[in-house]
DNA sequence: AATGTTACTATTGTCGACAATGTTAACATT
DNA sequence: AATGTTAACATTGTCGACAATAGTAACATT
């Protein structure tokens, strides 16, 4: 007979979570801009549903950053500010850091592999020009050591702040990074996982300087832009 | 004509926010224990208010990280695992590191008499054997950087973490720190605040330090207590 | 005795209706 | 014209009822 975790069996998904993700789709897609409100009426049109999933399915954006509930007068998407972009960018340095950290020490074989396999697609997408496929690549890159250092707490928050992080890419449009800077840093935190298992600081700090000198990139980026 | 911004104004309080504030301390002072489900129909005989309310209260409290839903199962007090204090730790101690070094550039002459104060009511504290009013100005003085970080993210996240270790503490009783050594390391820290502001790496360093000994201690004491 | 089946109960999920509140616009007052 | 007042409307907050699902216990089958 085999065991039955509750992890092992797909949770029951009532309709606020499916609202919730569809919602989450069309925030990070821009169909809905900042300080736009969701009205419960309109919604409960366009999703079929009633008030009460739709209600739920705000607490779930909410919990994700992507709106702001305000009491009596509704749920409005967020707006997001430089100050927002400025105040994610150093926590999500400091905790991927610490994952880069954690990771190190359960480092294997297969995960260095499955690294390795992302930089070199990131490697081919940056030859080819495709910057869509580099950005993909680069963020599996970073969720495969996150997932590495094996605290959930971490790995949940994480997800929450990475996700705003795509988010502002959206609403800011298109902004290129410099592929060929990122591939070798890339190229630096890989050898640091491969090579030196004694030096835990070191690719903490690799990983943290990396996403915080992204952020000087994106506000440079953002001064020209307004 | 006086400006007015949201912020001034002290927002309406609904039903679910009321009954997640109740449900908060009474979570917090141990009167459910963990794996304990919160049932809907007793809740509302309790508070003498509907479900709705209730389930908007309870994801709040899920936000918190004190309860967990389980879709068509129900709501349950979360069980405080070592893993999750494991896990705990180590964030809050790289966040609170970050805050102190941000807190650094933010440093003014009053901010510093405020910890001061705190100090002092902790060495007082400790004369006098009274580890309550200890830890109550140990957690004053951690609040006092972490806000002069000015950024909000980081205040609201360390909020809900340092939470959760607050209620920790409740669930495996009563634990003595060694005030002694603890009062040691605030007297660096102030120090390191004051007078080494030239050195905002050593002043994250010595906060993220002391956080992570103090997961030390706890574990070892929980090591002893099962 | 062990297992499968069924009916029953307890509990959460969803809905539509009504209440409370906030927003807007028209109007009156100065 | 600027301001205050009121009434109509739009929107969220709360409720009670019913539906769907999960858990339980009694029973039947092997």
């Amino acid at each position: 007979m085999t065991e039955h975790t509750y992890k092992d069996m797909n949770k029951p998904v009532g309709l606020g979570i499916q609202v919730a993700e569809a919602l989450t789709r069309a925030i990070l897609e821009g169909a809905y801009k900042g300080g736009d409100q969701l009205l419960e009426l309109e919604l409960q049109d366009h999703f079929g549903v009633s008030r009460s999933p739709l209600r739920e399915a705000f607490r779930e954006l909410e919990k994700k950053g992507l709106v702001e509930i305000i009491p009596r007068r509704g749920t409005f998407v967020k707006r997001i500010t430089k100050r927002d972009i400025e105040e994610n960018f150093p926590i999500r340095a400091a905790l991927e850091g610490l994952a880069a950290q954690l990771a190190l020490a359960n480092m294997t074989e297969e995960a260095l592999a499955l690294m390795a396999e992302e930089l070199s697609k990131m490697e081919r997408a940056a030859k080819t020009g495709d910057t869509q496929a580099y950005y993909t690549h680069h963020l599996s890159f970073h969720e495969l050591f996150i997932e590495l250092s094996e605290n959930r707490l971490l790995i949940d928050s994480l997800r929450t702040l990475r996700m705003q992080n795509i988010w502002h890419r959206y609403s800011y449009q298109y902004y290129q990074e410099d592929v060929g800077k990122s591939l070798r840093v890339h190229h630096e935190i890989f050898e640091s996982f491969s090579k030196f298992k004694n030096q835990p600081e070191k690719c903490r700090q690799l990983v943290e300087d990396h996403i915080n000198i992204a952020l000087d990139r994106f506000l440079a980026y953002l001064k020209l832009s307004d």
